[in-house]
DNA sequence: GCATTTTTTAACGTATACATTATCAAGACC
DNA sequence: GGTCTTGATAATGTATACGTTAAAAAATGC
């Protein structure tokens, strides 16, 4: 029952799994010592668990408030979504400009197909799964480090409006274009015309998204 | 003696205050018991501030081995550098989409006049001051308190490197004219321009900083 | 009834204790 | 001499204890 890791990577895993479940909902409070008891461990690990997924973006402890999740504004999905444009953009550049053995292209090519797969079958859930490893493999293929953490850090912001929303937009029929495109950029050593097809790839999607949130009236995701 | 704050504020303060001086020097490892000791608390406070400092990049903490302290190699500069252009540069355009009424404007105004006199006087850390207040400014003008806490993050990251090469480095005379043409094109509400201008100006400044660090061939800062 | 003060409560911040376990050194063995 | 085993050491991860203090509740005054 111990698991893997120390208590406080466990705690890690745990809160973030039961905040894009929305087990945790978003904007709801809980008492450290409440949470700590949930998760069968002292209130020492805990806390330095809440830190972490603090700076990560994903909850915010407040003295006497406890650990709130943070909720997700209309306004903060197209703060971020312009964000992971800018850097997903540059990771492309990047990535075309390492001119990349065929192997390391792999990852892409086995997410794209998945991807149409899913669509074929009109599994969702699937297609997002697969549509996250494309862009994982993007920004692993950048070797940029820091641009990989930072934009994980994002897409885990904007996880659970992403799930929401998968049921209301448009079947991602036209999505996959883009990222063949993008990838034939990338495999072709097109740094310009990479990033410029990943931007506004993520541009629309971001666009359509806010869209979503704010048609369907979702204030707070 | 107590200072302000708790005593995880007081730690993250004070550790920051000796990394950026190099007292605490790059590369170096540090165990808790010692850390803590020297800043006259118990363990607690201290691991929960290596935690926050480990999350923006400044720390790493390895068991058994303590707190490193996080050297930046020429790369890690170099990619630092690629995402602040990056996203300094969508702080300009979102800044110049604001119309700034010209109160906002002031401290970046100030900054630049503050800069043009320390370069006369010679007065260089002045000059790394003004030229900070610049770019945070900036960020700020972009409304966005997620770029500005990310370009914040990495600010601080090359901070001790661009200290160390603050003296290495040609007298930066046309930088000034720089910022003066991003602020103009912000207050004349160009996004474009700003963007464009913004992005010169920081690859600029990052390409002569990695040539410098790898000139004098300082592997790890 | 409503505002203000006092009291109570309990959540937090921090210190401390302690079992666990990685690391290092000494010794045993080949 | 070099490798492996064993034991000592101490740094860590975590639980627990407790004083402080913010927030809630109760009591008081109007």
């Amino acid at each position: 029952m111990t698991g893997p890791g120390t208590r406080v990577d466990q705690a890690v895993a745990r809160l973030r799994e039961m905040i894009f479940s929305g087990d945790l909902a978003p904007g709801s409070d809980h008492l450290e010592t409440e949470l700590a008891a949930r998760l069968g461990m002292s209130r020492t690990p805990l806390r330095e668990a809440a830190l972490i997924l603090e700076a990560q973006g994903l909850v915010a402890v407040r003295p006497r408030r406890g650990v709130r999740i943070q909720p997700l504004l209309p306004g903060d999905m197209r703060e971020i979504y312009e964000i992971l444009t800018e850097l997903e953009s540059l990771a492309a550049a990047r990535a075309a400009e390492a001119r990349q053995p065929e192997a390391e292209l792999a990852g892409m090519t086995a997410a794209i197909d998945d991807m149409d797969l899913a669509l074929a079958t009109g599994d969702l859930t699937s297609w997002a799964e697969a549509d996250d490893r494309f862009h994982a493999e993007l920004v692993r293929l950048s070797g940029s480090r820091r641009i990989a953490g930072i934009v994980g850090m994002l897409a885990d912001q904007v996880r659970r409006a992403r799930r929401l929303t998968l049921h209301m937009r448009p079947l991602p029929t036209a999505s996959n274009d883009d990222h063949r495109r993008v990838l034939a950029a990338i495999r072709a050593g097109r740094p310009d015309e990479a990033r410029r097809l990943h931007r506004a790839h993520r541009q629309a999607a971001g666009e359509m998204l806010v869209g979503l949130l704010e048609k369907h009236h979702l204030r707070q995701v």
